[in-house]
Parts: C-alpha cells; structure tokens; sequence
DNA sequence: CTCCTCAATGAACGCATGTTCGTGGCGACA
DNA sequence: TGTCGCCACGAACATGCGTTCATTGAGGAG
C-alpha cells in the first residue's frame, strides 16, 4: 500500500496514468506509458503494471484497451464511501462499532479534485441527520467529509464520540482548559459540556458537501 | 444543445456512455454500445455519435479507442468552472462584466457526483476570498457552487449583485419587504441594507466546498 | 414517379493494443 | 563461480477497435 517499495519508474507510470486521466477522462494505453515514461518495450510496461496491480495501486481490466484505473488506498481514486448517517443535534448512539471506520459503506460518493488535492485514503463521509448545524450551513442530507486526525484546534467541526454515552454527533470543538465544549452551530440549541477523558475524536470535518438543487 | 431533437435510440445510446463510464471509470467501445443498444452494426454506431457529437453532446478523439467523453452545456461532465474571486464581507468591484457568466474561467473543478446528482450546465463556482462568512464554514479560500436562479427563500446564500454601486458580494438573503437585508454570516458584521430595485442575485449558493488538508 | 435525405445494415480493412515468450544484464548470496 | 530473483528488452501474435464503403428502405419534396 505504501508508496515506498516502488521503483522510480513504477511511481513515474503512476503518476503519468493519473495526469493523462485527468486531461483526457480515459486511461492511457500501455504503449501510451511507454512512450511518456521513455520504455523500451511494452512487455515492460506490463511487467511494471503487474507489480502496481498487486500492490494495489491500480486495478486492470485484462484484455481491454484502456482497463487501467488508478487506486489510492484500495479505493476508486476521488471517491470516498459515505459510512453513514450522523446526528449534528443530539448525540446518537452507534450500533456496535467503537469507530466508523469499520463500518460498511452505504454509498460512494466522487469528491472534488483540485479542490481537495489528493484525497487522504482514509477520509470517509458522513450524511448529516437534522438541523441543528444549520448555522453552519450544514442541513439535513448534507454530507460532511472525515478525516482521521490527531490534533484538532478549538472551532473545528469534528466527529466527537462520548466513550460512556456510547454516542457520536458532529459539534464544534473548543478546548476550555478543564472541559471540553461541545457547541452546536444552532443559536436554539445549548453546548455540551465533556469530560476530555470521556471525548475521543474521531475526526475532523475537512469538507462540507452541500446541495441544494 | 437541448436533450430534445435526439432520437430515442441516440439517448439510448448518450446514457449508456455515461452508465458505461460511471461504473468503470473508461469510456465504452463503439462495440460496447453496439451491444448494449442492441445496434446491428458498429457503423451506425458509428454514425449516431457522429450526430451526437455535432449537437455538442459529446467530444471524440478520433482513432483513438474508448475516446468518448459525455459533455453536458458543452463541458466536461461533472466539472465546473471556476470564474473568479468573490469577497464575502464588503462588496468588491466586479471588473467590466454585468454578469459572472461573461467571465473566463481561472481554473476547472470536479464537482461531486452523486450529490448534486446532474450539475446543471450554468452552474459556475467561485472561490471566496476573505473569514466574513466564517460563521456559515465559509472560510477564505472555501468555494461555492452557483447556480443561477429567478427566485431565492429568506435565508439563501446568495450571490448579490448592487446595480449602482457595480459591487458583488456574497451574503444571506432576507426580504423584508420594504428593503432587503443581506446578511453576512459573521457575529462581528452589520448587514446591509439595500432597495429591491438596487439588488440582482445572480445566483443562489448550491454547494459550498471547504478544503481544511 | 424521381430525387434526395435520413437511418440503418453487413462486411471488410487496417492500425491499435493487450499478451506472451525467449533473452540478457545485474546484484545478492552461498 | 553458479544460481536465483529482479528488471528490462524486443519481437511476434491475436484480438480489439475505429473507420469506410456499398446497399437498402422509408419518408418528403418537386
């Protein structure tokens, strides 16, 4: 999975399959690769390709033109899977799992490119249950994209799990020394105020997907 | 352009490209149309996407295999694009042009697929410059996705546009009937307060994408 | 009726493209 | 030194796949 353990030349051709997808919206051929990365032959190319595949970075499509896609982290490049739904009001319990991220994905949503840049492996969304985010533009049905971080500064949007409670909801963050604030982006609705034993962040809100269509 | 004067078979024909690329992630062959739309022969494929693509419906890259690309409003499907700068606080001067329409664009942005399910041909984004609607998760740098739109609800984001004054802002729309307010989304900011014939909202926010990486 | 365009048909052509195979250099290791 | 795995090479093979052409039939205009 890692990125180390390539070759320079089996990170050129990953590269080069990922730009000519972005210009031209299909794969590139193997002797596209050959060509663009200066190879000898196309055997090497497949060669080559036969390693990434195994190491999971892109899947293939054999015997058709083209079947080339690239991954990251498993998963179809751009997409992350909706795990689920989250209350932004009251906490909501979860089912069994200590994390989301052992959860099955409901749905695959494609992200923004350019936007986001390189979509973190490891980043999930989450559909957003009720109104009491609505201050924060965030309304019932939006989607809020996850990332798993260490650290989270007061006034992030996190994914906060309350470990007694059993419970998740979406708040904003604020660190106030002995406690830990839990606030609601609704004026109507009052803070929570945790224990940072009892808190664990799951994640940090890094995008908001809104539509309104 | 319009979806309309096509033929069935050449809808057929547009859905499959599209439900073809959507699962795979290439383009179908002329033969795998050839199949799917249950066309006896690859030239009358052949001659459909020809059609299709002089009504703007497609692009091909010709003797090229799978160089089929699904275009909707003439561009590539699921991208957007950028027009420019919008400051959220205080109105900005807008160069020359009445409209954003008329803008080049500075750059390209995928949008999410199935959020806003089919993103609307007139649909532009631009990119927010400024922390006055940082109440809303609207940071600098965050961009919005505009939509175009003849009425808006109390409470839309909206892109307004001061006739006299040749300013664009982004703000909250309230009508108050006398006047309309419009709103910045952040604790420290008066609103504005403006005449209804003064006011065009050029469009309604439809999306809001925040990158925090 | 004839002429013409639109839409479709089947076959063939020829290059594009994925695959396979035999070969060879090179460093590691015993 | 010989063997082995890793990586690369070049050629050949078999389809894949876009393109073209000659025909045909169904309307519409004259």
């Amino acid at each position: 999975m890692a990125k180390k353990g390539l070759s320079a030349r089996q990170k050129r051709i990953l590269e080069f399959i990922q730009d000519f997808y972005e210009e031209r919206s299909y794969p590139p051929t193997i002797r596209d690769i050959q060509q663009a990365c200066s190879i000898s032959s196309t055997s090497v190319v497949d060669y080559n390709l036969r390693i990434l595949e195994r190491s999971g970075h892109i899947r293939r499509d054999r015997e058709v033109s083209r079947g080339i896609e690239v991954l990251v982290g498993g998963r179809r490049r751009g997409r992350v899977p909706v795990l689920g739904y989250i209350a932004a009001g009251e906490p909501s319990p979860v089912p069994t799992q200590e994390s989301w991220s052992d959860f099955e994905a409901i749905d695959e949503l494609e992200v923004p490119q350019g936007l986001l840049g390189e979509v973190p492996a490891d980043a999930y969304a989450l559909r957003v249950k009720g109104t009491s985010m609505i201050d924060a533009l965030v309304d019932d049905g939006d989607v809020v994209i996850v990332r798993p971080v260490d650290s989270v500064k007061n006034g992030d949007m996190v994914v906060a799990w309350l470990q007694t409670e059993k419970e998740v909801t979406l708040k904003r963050f604020y660190n106030e020394g002995e406690r830990i604030r839990l606030q609601p982006a609704n004026s109507t609705m009052s803070p929570i105020y945790v224990d940072p034993e009892n808190l664990e962040v799951q994640g940090k809100v890094v995008a908001v997907l809104r539509s309104n269509l």
